[in-house]
DNA sequence: CGATACCAAGCAAGCGCTTGGTTTGTAAAG
DNA sequence: CTTTACAAACCAAGCGCTTGCTTGGTATCG
C-alpha cells in the first residue's frame, strides 16, 4: 500500500474523513444513482447536511466536484493495479490479477466513482476531458502491456486492442447488473471473464 | 423484411420521412451525442427548424420523445433479430447471426437510438422504465435461447447468464470506439465477437 | 485575532411547457 | 373552377419554476 499512502500524503486524493471527501463520496453516489445533470447542488449539499451555497467554499463549481471524483478515482485504481501486478509471478497471474482489480474496482467501494468515471465523462467540459484522457491513458497502458505478454505466452489470442475493449465494456457492465448479495463472488466473477479471454 | 413492414403498418413504428419521424431520429441524435439532460427542448426544435413550443403539438412531454426513441428500437432490433434467427441453419449460425445484428445496431443506422437506449433509460419515469424493461426481456429472450442452444451443441461453455451479461458490456461499448472509416468491418468485429465466445 | 466553515437570502439565466392566434394542406359543396 | 370549411402544423410570446452560483454576514476554534 506504500504508493496509496504516497498519494494521499501528496494530497493527490482527498482524506475521505474529511469533509472535503464527505462531500466527494455523497457526489459519486449521487452522480451515479441519478446522473450528474439530474443531480443539483442543492442535493449534493443535503446529503452531507450543510446549505447549497456553502458547497462553493470547497469547490469552485458543480463540475469541479465531477472532476474530482473522476480524478482521484482513477488516480487510486491505477496505483491499486500497479500494486497488484508487482505481487504476480506470472504472465497468467497478471492477467487475473488486472481482470480481479477492475472488478473491485467498479462492484466494490469505489464502484460508484468507478461508474461515474465510465458514463459521465460528457458532462467535463473539453479541457478537462482530455486531462482524464491523459490519466486514463496510463491506466490502459498497464492493461495492453499485460494482455501482449499474455498473447506472446500463448494464453490469448487475436487483437490484443480489440480484446481489451471489449474487455473495458464487458467489466465496467457488470455494474448494471451484479449484486453482491447472491451466491456469485466478485472472485467467481473474475475467473469466469478469465476463462472467456484465456484460451487453452 | 415481413414483420419490419408490418411494424410499420401498424404504427407501432413511425416513418422516418414523417415530421414526427424526422425529429425522433434528430432527437436519437442529440440524445446520443449530448446526453438526453442536457438537451433542451429549444435544441430539439432548432434541429429540426421549428419554434420549441411547436415540438408539444407532435409530443406532450420531453419524456415522450424520449420513450419514443426507445420504444421504436427496441421493437425494430427485435424484429430484425428475429428474421436473422429464421435465416440461420445451424446453432453457430444463429449464434453469429445475433452478434452481427447486436453490432449492427449498435454502430449502424439505428446505432445513435441504440446508445440512447443503452445509456439513457434513468431519465425515464419508474412506470416507463417498466414498459421499456418488458420489451427488453423479449430481446434477451432471443439472446438466452441461442446461447443455451449453443451451449447444448458444446459451442460455448460456463453460465450462459453471465456470458450474456459480458456479451452486452463488450458489444455496446463499441459505440464509444468503433470507427467505420478504420480497415476493420462490422463483420470482422462480429468475427473476433464469435471468437471470444466460441470454444473450440 | 484571524482563518476556516458555514448560513440565509436571493439573483440572473435557462428550463419545460402553455397559450392564443396564424398559416397551410385537403377536400367536399356550390 | 371557385368557395367554404376545418383540422393539422406551426409561430411568437412568455409564465412559473429550478438551476448554478454569489453575496454579506455569523459561529467556531486554535
Amino acid at each position: 500500500m506504500k504508493q496509496l499512502a504516497q498519494l494521499i500524503e501528496e494530497g493527490r486524493i482527498t482524506d475521505p474523513q474529511s469533509a472535503r471527501g464527505r462531500l466527494l463520496a455523497k457526489a459519486a453516489h449521487l452522480f451515479k444513482e441519478k446522473g450528474y445533470e439530474r443531480t443539483t447542488v442543492r442535493d449534493l449539499a443535503a446529503s452531507v447536511g450543510i446549505q447549497s451555497g456553502s458547497i462553493f467554499h470547497h469547490f469552485r463549481s458543480k463540475e469541479d466536484i465531477l472532476f474530482a471524483v473522476m480524478e482521484e478515482t482513477i488516480l487510486y485504481i491505477t496505483a491499486k493495479m500497479r500494486e497488484a501486478l508487482e505481487r504476480a509471478p506470472t504472465a497468467r497471474d497478471r492477467l487475473l490479477a488486472l481482470l480481479r482489480c477492475e472488478l473491485e474496482s467498479v462492484l466494490g467501494g469505489t464502484g460508484e466513482a468507478m461508474t461515474v468515471l465510465v458514463y459521465e465523462w460528457r458532462s467535463l467540459s473539453d479541457a478537462r476531458q482530455e486531462e482524464i484522457l491523459k490519466l486514463r491513458d496510463q491506466y490502459e497502458g498497464l492493461w495492453l502491456d499485460t494482455l501482449s505478454e499474455a498473447r506472446d505466452a500463448g494464453l490469448v489470442k487475436g487483437d490484443v486492442a480489440v480484446l481489451r475493449r471489449f474487455l473495458t465494456g464487458a467489466l465496467s457492465w457488470t455494474i448494471t447488473w451484479y449484486k453482491s448479495e447472491g451466491s456469485m463472488t466478485v472472485e467467481d466473477l473474475a475467473q469466469q471473464a478469465l476463462y472467456l479471454v484465456v484460451k487453452d
